[in-house]
DNA sequence: AATTTTGGTCTTGTTTCGAGACCATTAATC
DNA sequence: GATTAATGGTCTCGAAACAAGACCAAAATT
């Protein structure tokens, strides 16, 4: 987890984040609760030495706050940031996922609800401006404003003409 | 990426699939539409033995299919199955996040759009059962069918009697 | 004063990665 | 029909990352 992507794409600069084994899993833990060091070492089962690197890069890329008490030694707290708690979005997709296509209905080993009603959450959907739903078949890629040119060429090479045979 | 995972955890069975610097890559372009061995290499910039070795398990794992063209020497696609297809909302929640959180308003290096407005896509939202928008604070978990002990034990535990101070 | 808890660091062997050399099959070209 | 190019790989080797456990320091508890 040290190389990184250099590309100007957004999720290769995601995967420099957490594109690997254990990143994901600790934030799991941070949104289940979880804030000691201590913790997220016995619930995920990462060696000590991982932990503390991926705690740091955590905190580094600012997903994550190492918290201090003044008063209480050597106890931290670390806790999610907003950047860090816009990752619920990203975690529900696949926790979704990998329910419906990994497991299937009616292996699920957590089931997510509504705590003030106890209902299941809908499936993410892909919608468009008007909010209709829509499948990835019907989304297009445009260079944005922050695409250099590289980005901006690899894009416009994008193409889509669906299902083509080189025929 | 050999060693994998060993919770009955929705999230860690998926990091075992892609929980690593390159399979969300990988993926990235077949949404693009990439389909051969020679463009997933030059567009990722992965190397050889990676990508044969990524492109072999995304195989073994029902996410990809490589498809033969009898008659079209050695010359494959490769295609997303079903499973594949489905990590779209996965795609598009992370590069939100990514455009958002990462790079900011203003400075996406690509946007996407309905293909059929060219308006951009509505954000991704967690919605409960009757469709309302909440956060992720208000998520709960529980124990599914498909739970064992160590993860039903595990769930239980999660109390989220959210930011207690240990005081 | 001794022991435990917490949150680490350091060392060592193993695994994975990354870069490039090499190769086999088929297709195109001369 | 022989030669060259394109495609999709495999193999080797040094570098980087990981995994497991020994060790450690500060503060809290007994």
């Amino acid at each position: 987890m040290a190389q990184k992507h250099t590309q100007t794409c957004a999720i290769a600069s995601a995967l420099n984040i957490f594109g690997d084994r254990w990143t994901l899993l600790i934030i799991r833990e941070a949104f289940y609760g979880t804030t000691r060091f201590g913790d997220f070492l016995k619930n995920t089962q990462i060696s000590k030495n991982l932990l503390t690197d991926r705690l740091g890069r955590l905190v580094e890329d600012g997903i994550m706050e190492r918290v201090e008490f003044a008063d209480r030694g050597t106890n931290f707290k670390y806790a999610l940031t907003e950047k860090g708690l816009a990752l619920d979005v990203v975690m529900v997709a696949i926790q979704q996922w990998s329910e419906k296509q990994i497991y299937g209905a009616g292996n699920e080993p957590v089931l997510l609800t509504d705590r003030s009603t106890k209902a299941p959450l809908q499936e993410l959907r892909i919608t468009n401006a008007t909010g209709d739903q829509i499948s990835f078949a019907d989304v297009d890629f445009a260079p944005g404003p922050g695409a250099d040119k590289h980005a901006r060429a690899r894009i416009n090479e994008i193409d889509r003409s669906d299902t083509e045979d080189p025929t």
